[in-house]
DNA sequence: TACCAGGGTGTGC
DNA sequence: GCACACCATGGT
């Protein structure tokens, strides 16, 4: 997918979009934002309980987004045992390095660099960008993808076959690989299992402490079932800011 | 300053 | 299968 810019307005209940460049620009904002989703169909599948009900009533507006795969796989390479300031800072580097720049209306943006630019940078240049033990990872895993064309054939995969495939590669495990089925490829019933998520599973629904990934990924799908990834979006918001009182 | 961060890998059992 | 050390680096 072409890196675009997006400008957003709200007025009143209407958004205002612009994006450069402008072309298929209500194919973009449509693909990304997911316009088409069914919110009624989702909150009748999810609103199971009184922890996801009051972080919908705190978080009535979070989306999930579509966003392109390669950016996604890169940037969720980036996220282990970094904090989500640093991975902001982190993905900013990289763009700043290795991304087109643009300025619109006076101010300077950088896209988020191609991959072949990711693949072929040096490792120098990708630890100058603050990415430590996982600049050779991504490295190496940016020239697999085009190497395999994964991109496009990911999306005739199964959810299993799709997995089985990003974990393929060195520096993605099971949480970054729900990630990016999640949030690129758009598997509404899957929730990444980080840190928070295991502490409201833990604090709220009263998984054992020290359950599997697996155990954690089937009891998700059991409970919430084919929109689990919406509960988990609310619900992560709220433990985060609210913490567990 | 010491501790934590939207985990993954390798090793040892 | 599970436990554990280690991994670079920034933020606080």
């Amino acid at each position: 997918m072409q890196k675009r810019i997006v400008k957003l307005k709200q007025e009143g209940d209407y958004i205002l979009w612009q994006t450069y460049p402008k072309k298929d620009e209500w194919d973009f904002i449509k693909r990304y934002f997911r316009v088409d989703t069914d919110y009624e169909d989702i909150m009748k599948n999810i609103l199971k309980d009184e922890f996801v009900k009051k972080s919908v009533i705190k978080f009535p507006d979070i989306r999930l987004l579509k966003q392109d795969f390669e950016e996604a796989l890169i940037s969720y390479m980036i996220s282990p045992t970094n904090s989500v300031k640093s991975i902001r800072t982190r993905v900013r580097n990289l763009s700043r390095k290795f991304g087109e720049k643009v300025i619109l209306d006076g101010h300077t943006f950088f896209m988020f660099p191609k991959t072949e630019v990711i693949a072929d940078a040096s490792l120098n240049d990708l630890l100058n960008c603050s990415l430590g033990f996982r600049a050779g990872r991504i490295k190496t895993a940016a020239g697999i993808v085009l190497e395999n064309n994964l991109t496009k054939k990911i999306t005739n995969y199964s959810e299993e076959k799709s997995r089985d495939e990003l974990m393929k590669l060195s520096g993605i495990g099971d949480k970054v690989a729900d990630c990016i089925l999640l949030y690129s490829l758009a598997y509404d019933k899957i929730i990444p299992v980080d840190r928070w998520v295991q502490r409201f599973l833990i604090n709220y629904y009263n998984l054992p402490s020290k359950s599997s990934y697996e155990t954690m990924r089937k009891w998700i799908r059991d409970y919430w079932g084919d929109y689990a990834g919406w509960a988990g979006q609310y619900l992560f918001e709220y433990v985060r800011l609210y913490g567990f009182n």
